[in-house]
DNA sequence: AGCTTAGGTTCCAAATAATGAAACCGGGTT
DNA sequence: AACCCGGTTTCATTATTTGGAACCTAAGCT
């Protein structure tokens, strides 16, 4: 009954909750961290930590007598991160045009009506590690978000327009699909979007999606600034360098859209 | 009672690989093609299949029939590689190394007495993308592998000399334990590893060992080339440089070694 | 059409694995 | 010594998993 993110079904599903847990806390847990979360009876948490160490999903450091995300994950990370993601192709694209503006640029793709970041880089610090890459963000209100729902398909972008929780971030922010729809129009015309402090006050964007030969969105990118530093009207100026570089992933993506493996083991 | 094959305890443990399975396809895959492996029953495969994508670790592709790596797995997957893998620390220093000397560099870690490569950069070719990282490889006929055997502790050692496969993939290759041990003493003295054609004919390499606080090997940092195009001297040359980057991602793993939080939920 | 096959899906009783309260350890503290 | 704390193990009970076989379809073939 419950389809929310909860305890559905059988031991997998509980067991990769308590791997959620971990992964979570962004560090080494002790047991005991865990048990006080209060989701598992001590014994169940104990067998089920035991049975993904065994299976190389989580790490136990026995000095420390703490658990971590495992290599075996990290391995299946390197894979789902090559296959579903568009990020290696894109990077040096990204590298590119990083330089080129010094500014924070974002590649982002859809899922199930939801925006996951896929590669990001900073201005200019010297590379801010993997911050924010891995993340998933709203659709509705944000640049990239907006940028592919509007090269949507029809039948699929009702499906994400039903996703999308309209929750009011700013006073910007889309409340509904209605207005939403109104601005995807628009979006599809000019092939730009913009995120007009809708997420977060302060905080504004242009994103050009990255079309396949279909005209479906294989992601989006996108240069985010603040209010503080520049207006709208000068982000709609780096637009060309955006639009430009979003082709050329595209282009760069063409290859892999054909079903061709071509991998040795 | 059946302790034999290692894995497979409990339901978990087939879930997680029926997991594996799918990425290693590389592709979109077909319930019938996984049902091919015979390695679990027609319902039992179904079944997994099906708890599996309910949790987002497979993501079910209703026109093609197909199952790819889920979106969850995508976010765990870059939790893990952030948390447990020393690349997102030592990317910086990669660029940099890459930079200086223009030739491929590899990055590595020890799992299980193997080498898994958790990052790389390519001889100046515009970067090349994720191609290698992810890998699993021998540690017995690797540089990498080697520099780090030679700092294991000897506890350790012994388990991963023992799950070392001693396939003489080329006629330099070690194919005993005695031989790579006495090898390893050197490496220890010199800090410093050789391939000397051990695991491919034509490709040699230097590697130096990323080395924690208590002398244990956090991971490992390689110079390939070939023969065609270099000497073992040559290579030897550029070990300042090498261990130079080698102890610079040492210690910026430093803070994350201590066991210190100081991090906010 | 009729007949057959291949790819998927569902049933159900038996076999198995998960469950979790409670007991148990080992080592610090009071 | 008695007590607590974090972690580990036991064990009878319970619920889930199991997988052979039957069952759908939607193509393929004669």
């Amino acid at each position: 009954m419950n389809a929310s993110a909860g305890h559905s079904d059988g031991t997998v599903g509980k067991a990769l909750d308590v791997l959620d847990a971990v992964a979570l806390f962004g560090r080494p847990v002790r047991f005991s961290e865990l048990l006080a979360e209060g989701r598992w009876p001590k014994a169940t948490l104990y067998r089920l930590l035991q049975t993904l160490t065994n299976q190389g999903m989580l790490f136990f450091d026995a000095d420390m007598n703490t658990y971590t995300l495992g290599l075996r994950l990290v391995r299946l990370a390197h894979r789902a991160w090559s296959q579903t993601s568009i990020a290696p192709v894109a990077r040096p694209c990204l590298d590119q045009l990083s330089e080129l503006l010094g500014k924070t640029v974002h590649l982002a793709q859809l899922d199930h009506g939801q925006v996951l970041y896929v590669d990001k880089r900073n201005a200019h610090k010297p590379i801010e590690m993997f911050s924010g890459t891995g993340k998933v963000g709203p659709a509705y209100c944000t640049g990239v978000g907006k940028a592919m729902l509007a090269f949507l398909p029809e039948s699929e972008l009702q499906a994400a327009l039903k996703a999308q929780a309209y929750q009011p971030h700013t006073k910007a922010t889309h409340i509904s699909a209605e207005s939403l729809t109104a601005e995807l129009a628009e979006i599809r015309h000019t092939g730009l979007s913009f995120d007009r402090e809708e997420h977060e006050p302060g905080i504004i964007c242009v994103a050009a999606p990255i079309l396949g030969l279909a005209g479906d969105p294989l992601g989006a990118l996108s240069v985010t600034t603040s209010t503080l530093q520049h207006s709208l009207t000068d982000l709609e100026a780096l637009a060309p360098d955006l639009q430009h570089t979003a082709s050329e992933i595209a282009a760069r993506l063409q290859p892999w859209a054909n079903p061709i493996p071509a991998e040795e083991a």
